[in-house]
Order: C-alpha cells, then sequence, then structure tokens
DNA sequence: AAACCATTTAATAATCATTATAAATTAATT
DNA sequence: AATTAATTTATAATGATTATTAAATGGTTT
C-alpha cells in the first residue's frame, strides 16, 4: 500500500507507530496537529504509543519531506500532511482554528523584496492572526498566544 | 530624561534593571536581542540582573508597548525596540543576521484575504528565510534552525 | 521458519526556554 | 526618615522537546 511505499522510500521501517502516524494525517489531511494532540489521540484509541516516540516520528516524517512542521504563536509546533502545495496560514487567536491560502502576488513580492537586497530565498512563513468572529468556538476558553500582543 | 518618562507612563517604576534594558534598546535601535542575549550583555558589562528578572522586563515593555516581540523559528523569543513602524523580517538561515522591510502590497493583500473569509486581523508575522550568501559570516557555524527544513 | 543484526521503541532522564513562588530589597510617597 | 506597595533575587517549577540506554522488533539471511 501507499503508506508503506512512503516509509520505504525514506528508508525508515514499516513499524506501527509510524504506520499509526502516518495514517492519521493522511485520513485527516488538511488539520493541524501537535505532538500531543498525536498522542492523546491514539491514547484515546487504545494504542500506548509514548509521546518520545511521537516526536521522533514526526521529526523524521518532517524530513522525508511527509509532514511540514509549522510555529505558530502558541509556543507548540504543529503538523500537517504536505501535500506538496504551499500555502501560508490564518490562525484565529481566539479558537485554533486554522485556514490556509495562497496568493500569488504576496509569494512573488516575497521573492522579489529577497533579490532586491541580494538574497537567496530559502523559505518562508507568513501567519495572519485573526479573529474568527464566532461566537461558538469550541475553545474560546483555552486561548492561545498569551504572550503575544494584539 | 525620556527613559523615566517611558516607564512613567507604564505604570512601572524606575529601576536599575528597567532602565539599564530601556537603555540596551535605545541605544542599539534596530537590534533583535534575546532574554539571554541581553542578560550576557549585563554580565559582562558587570550588571547581575537575573534572567528571570530580564524576561519579566522584557515582557512588561512589551506590554508597555515599548517592545516588539518577535518568535523566528530559532525556538526563542527576540525583542526590539518599537518605533512605531510596523515591519516584516527577513532572516538570514545560516548567519541569523535580520534585515527589515515593509511592503504596502503585501500588507494590503493581507487584510483583503482575511476579510474575503470574515476574519479580522488582529496580527501578523511574515518572515522570509534567506542565505545572505556572505562567505564571511561571523557566525556561519552557529547555525539557525535545525528544525524547520530548506 | 529460526537466527541474526541493525533499527526502533519505551521509559526515562535531561535540556532549553520560560514562568511562578516566596523572601528580601528598593522606589516613590507620607 | 518611615511606610508601603512594587520589584528584584534566587530558586524551583513548568512545558515542550531531545537525548539515552536497555529491551523489543522488522527485514533479511540461512
Amino acid at each position: 500500500m501507499n503508506m508503506n511505499k512512503n516509509l520505504k522510500k525514506a528508508g525508515l521501517k514499516a513499524t506501527l507507530p509510524r504506520l499509526r502516524v502516518m495514517e492519521l494525517f493522511l485520513n485527516e489531511a488538511g488539520t493541524h496537529f501537535t505532538a500531543e494532540d498525536v498522542y492523546k489521540r491514539f491514547l484515546t484509541e487504545g494504542d500506548e504509543i509514548g509521546l518520545a516516540t511521537i516526536y521522533r516520528v514526526l521529526t523524521q516524517f518532517e524530513h522525508a519531506g511527509l509532514l511540514q512542521r509549522h510555529h505558530f504563536e502558541t509556543g507548540k509546533a504543529v503538523f500537517e500532511l504536505n501535500e506538496g502545495n504551499h500555502h501560508d496560514h490564518l490562525v484565529c487567536i481566539e479558537c485554533g482554528k486554522v485556514e490556509e491560502f495562497l496568493d500569488e502576488g504576496i509569494e512573488k513580492r516575497q521573492k522579489e523584496i529577497a533579490a532586491e537586497r541580494g538574497f537567496a530565498v530559502q523559505d518562508h512563513a507568513l501567519y495572519i492572526y485573526v479573529d474568527c468572529l464566532r461566537e461558538n468556538c469550541p475553545n474560546r476558553a483555552a486561548k492561545l498566544s498569551h504572550t503575544k500582543p494584539l
């Protein structure tokens, strides 16, 4: 199957933790998970996979290009399936909801800006922090970003 | 003097640690410091100001609008003087050098993107990670970003 | 399929950045 | 100068993540 092939290509053995992680990200493409999200998810499903293992697997998958890591202002890293399509993020500071977008104009302008200054772009991160204005936020209580002022 | 006034307005007493921190950022406007940078700087100057105090003061200054906090992909927060001029950052992944820029087109487009989706922009962070291509990087050894793939 | 061996996991402990706590000190006010 | 609340110091605690090491497992070979 697809999963095994991905792992093989990355030179990684098909172990239970890795299959579970891969499966989760494939099944829920587009979702952003922290290491702990993944850990807890498995716990509730009956799989006791150590948190350190989760971290290791996520990092390996990132290096293998299977996942992407992002650092929002929440203090913890989030991972999502790497579907090859670069995009930026809108992050709701009230509920943590994440939406993706891509704007060619912005992409192009970034390259120009770096080039104007003699730099070679390696990567970029654009996070727009918003208020989604939903009164019924599932986790309006568990706010993000206690450090960043608005 | 200027410094005392700033602190007063923020409802903060003019203590030695706060004056030293303020002074440092004023004297080196445009520079980005981590809490530890500040801590070490004072040490070499003979002032033993606790790291926890530095953290507290930096956070207070941030809340008072005197400093701005940024999270690059280095894992630690950096602070710079808030001169009122919003700007984004080009960060060299080889040497840590930071350059600032502002592009009205990008700013405008961001607002549009959020608005199109019914969100209210609270803040944003745009970091372009580049290679400054300087062979003589002062700290080409002490690289940044071991986590983020290029 | 049993044996082999390198890889991987699990269970910790360690680390790094940052925040909280509680006792001692100090700035602003009386 | 005395009072009091704010602040610093020193230290412990926390939260996210990484390192360590012995035990277990996957893939391969016989």
